[in-house]
DNA sequence: CGCGTGCTTGATTTTACTCAAACACTGTGG
DNA sequence: CCACAGTGTTTGAGTAAAATCAAGCACGCG
């Protein structure tokens, strides 16, 4: 609201130089493929402090303004979808790197809630700056346009756990995936700690807590991992990819059509 | 690839004049709310083409190259992601003055088959070119924008979708989804056609196709729908509505956090 | 040390899937 | 024009997967 909110290159305390060149996670964020130069122009002409979010606070809530995306720095978030009937859904977590708040630019309100997991830093981008120097910078302008793509993508991903998969599936392709994610981020591949609760991950992956826990014991059984509460460790993670792989074949699960006419003499109608 | 493949304003047959000013799905479409004087920079500036999509084949599938996004401008779309394995899972169905191909913005191929339901035109937009002129027309680059927001939106309400509600719940929000988005085409809220398969349907909604066809005909039954084939007639919108309304109320399925201490004195132990 | 939250485990129920058969609509050829 | 094949859809019976209900346990915190 003040002075301060607006300050360049300023958090949210007053402590200067938020600035993207320095940042380690620039290769996985908004300024990533930038030249030395367009570095420097993003760090004078964005706008860009950073926010504190404790854990278990919102960083903002469904039906608030939109007019700033956030860039995670540090922590860990859920983005939670509500009906109006207060039945909740959670619709992803993000970590270090990843971008919050693409939902709202369409109505120019949050469609969801972001929750910090733990605590959290988050640097704030006003939107329609970033807009503003996207013309100018090409190479920004494609890269916020590859993260909003891919956005999307992850989004397919998600329905395909959500509509094609049994638990076990879902519960090993969420492991992996979440490993993928922090092993770029230069985290171990086969140690990780979940940062949400049971309810939390049941309710991504569409399942009851009940039945993650129980899924992650089986796992553990079948020496897939080894679990304490929510210390994971991935003892053979080739295992969870063919469990994902195995289940995803013909008679599963539906197919949409039978693939017909591989051999090609028969010209397929088709209508 | 040869120069007609660049042709300004010409359409794959050679028919010229394909232009956003002229066509009335421009208020939905990538040009939706600019100026007459954008909209003629569009014209004149954006190439863009028209390709005739046969019933039952793909305008793309996935892996194949991404440089061009696609707009609707006739016909019906699904968009289908598919495992290593075979495994398929309709994604989204898209009609008239929606975007296709943003998915394959990230990576340079796209990540998913869009396949024709019924013939159909959509107009090509080399991605490139899209990208210049927003650099030069804000009003288009946040229309852009707002079309990717809101696919990721929607994202988060199919996930809802699957993740948090039952059978007729699910068919219930799509019906009503699916008359909503032809309304504002002015199609009518109550009368529509099923360009899809009852296989498709339910791929879409996590359900087999059985699963669809028992609810339709129980929503026939409740006297919620007059179905005939891929006729549908909305007999009461409002009923539909009570059920997902209904469905989510608390008990039904997870609730992440029980809110708590709304009375105060007589705190809810709740377990 | 005791309480509370979150997690695990077990028993039972429910939902939707699978398997199977019959029916209906479409388009084709006699 | 009608018979017929083929696909897509409906309906039924039985089964499997995951939800629900219900305890009990473990960890963290004051």
């Amino acid at each position: 609201m003040g002075p301060a909110r607006r300050a360049r290159n300023s958090t949210g305390d007053g402590s200067p130089g938020v600035q993207c060149s320095n940042c380690h996670l620039r290769p996985s964020c908004l300024p990533a493929g930038l030249s030395p130069e367009e570095l420097e122009q993003v760090d004078s002409r964005l706008v860009s402090w950073r926010r504190k979010v404790a854990r278990g606070e919102a960083l903002f809530r469904a039906g608030d303004r939109f007019d700033t995306v956030f860039a995670v720095w540090s922590g860990f978030f859920k983005t939670v979808i509500s009906s109006t009937q207060g039945c909740e859904q959670v619709t992803g977590f993000r970590m270090a790197g990843e971008v919050i708040g693409l939902d709202g630019i369409e109505t120019g309100r949050h469609r969801v809630d972001a929750v910090a997991l733990e605590n959290s830093q988050v640097c704030v981008v006003p939107f329609s700056e970033l807009e503003a120097l996207e013309r100018e910078v090409p190479s920004l302008q494609r890269q916020f346009h590859k993260i909003m793509s891919q956005r999307i993508a992850c989004g397919y991903d998600v329905m395909f756990l959500l509509g094609s998969m049994y638990a076990e599936e879902r519960v090993a392709a969420f492991l992996l995936e979440l490993t993928r994610r922090l092993q770029t981020r230069g985290f171990s591949a086969s140690r990780l700690v979940l940062r949400m609760s049971r309810v939390e991950l049941g309710s991504f992956l569409g399942l009851t807590l009940e039945t993650v826990s129980r899924t992650l014991t089986k796992f553990q059984a079948n020496g897939l991992l080894v679990v304490q509460q929510k210390q994971i460790q991935i003892a053979d993670p080739a295992g969870l990819r063919q469990l994902i792989d195995r289940a995803q074949l013909p008679g599963s699960r539906q197919q949409l059509h039978e693939a017909h006419a591989s051999t090609g003499s028969i010209a397929p109608s088709s209508g």
